[in-house]
This record gives C-alpha cells, structure tokens and sequence, in this order.
DNA sequence: GCCAACGTTGGC
DNA sequence: GCCAACGTTGGC
C-alpha cells in the first residue's frame, strides 16, 4: 500500500508535540476528532506507515512543529462510549461505533517551527487545504509534494 | 476578544 | 428539504 500524508491540528495548550514527546514510546492515539469529514479519513483512509504533519493551532505560532508516523490505522475511538470522557457520544457504542481514531508515533520536532506566515509565502503550497480560507478540518490530506517543500523549509531555516 | 467560515441542529 | 439559529474553529 503506498504511503499517505496528513495534517493534524492540535491545541498545544491541550496536546502539544512535547506532550507527544513525552508520552510512552512517543505514541498516542488521536482520539476526539468528531467531525465527520475527519472521521471517514481516520476510518478509511489513513494507514498504518502514513506519514503525519503535526501542526499547533489556535495559539500565539499557528506552524508545523515536527512529523510522526502511523503505527496503528483507523479502529472505533472507544472514548466515545466511555461516560467520563469529554468525548463520549451516546450515539455510539462499540457495536456500531460512529467516531474513529488512529495512533500515531513521534518522528521528528523540528529544530525550527514552519510557521504558517512561511507557509503562505510558499507558491509550492498554495493549494494546500490548510491554507485555503475557513478550512477548519483538523485532520486533512497533504500531497506529496507539499510534505516534503515543508520538510525541506525545516531544514532549511533550522 | 473579535469575527469570518463552517458544521450541526431542529422547527417547519 | 429548507434555512435560521447556534456552536465551534482558529487566525489575527
């Protein structure tokens, strides 16, 4: 199966990369999204070997602070059904589970963040989903291309 | 804190 | 099925 890329959002005041880099075996599960768009890439989509843009939103330096790696494709996100979870969701249960996650594994901090303004200025990157007006998705597709001109950026300004 | 963009809900 | 109201996201 050939290898997918992705942007994932997350608050680094709730879950940062150095949150990531000090889980476990800097691995998660990326549990919560409750957005159905989302949900059918966690669902169908992504794959075990996809590679991962880890981006910090909402905060002082909206940028790409690192990548991480999918150890663990889409499986049911039992948070759902879990009743002290702030993500339960009573419509799903684990017969006929509605939300998904996927877990991830730390690749790399960038020594640099990208920052969005560096992304912006990028002509390579300017059909890029999170760059497009209102695009609000928290997990979306980035092409090939795009994953490695901000790999290259990383390396560049770091 | 403001506000634009988007998604969801629910009355009709 | 329409659409207004509401809630959330996320840059600035």
């Amino acid at each position: 199966m050939a290898v997918s890329y992705w942007l994932m959002k997350t608050e680094p005041g709730t879950y940062s990369i150095d949150d990531l880099a000090a889980d476990p075996d800097q691995t998660t599960c990326w549990e919560g999204v409750r957005n159905y768009q989302a949900r059918n890439l966690l669902r169908d989509e992504i794959h075990e070997g996809d590679r991962v843009l880890f981006y910090h939103s909402a905060c002082a330096q909206p940028a790409v602070v690192g990548t991480a790696k999918v150890v663990r494709g889409g499986y049911p996100d039992h948070h759902a059904w879990d009743k002290r979870s702030k993500y339960f969701d009573a419509k799903s249960t684990p017969e006929n589970p509605r939300w998904f996650m996927v877990d991830i594994r730390l690749e790399k901090v960038f020594d640099a963040p990208v920052k969005l303004a560096d992304l912006r200025g990028q002509a390579a990157l300017k059909d890029m989903e999170l760059l497009r007006k209102g695009s609000r998705l928290s997990v979306q597709p980035v092409r090939k291309k795009e994953f490695d001109v901000i790999l290259k950026l990383a390396k560049n300004q770091a």
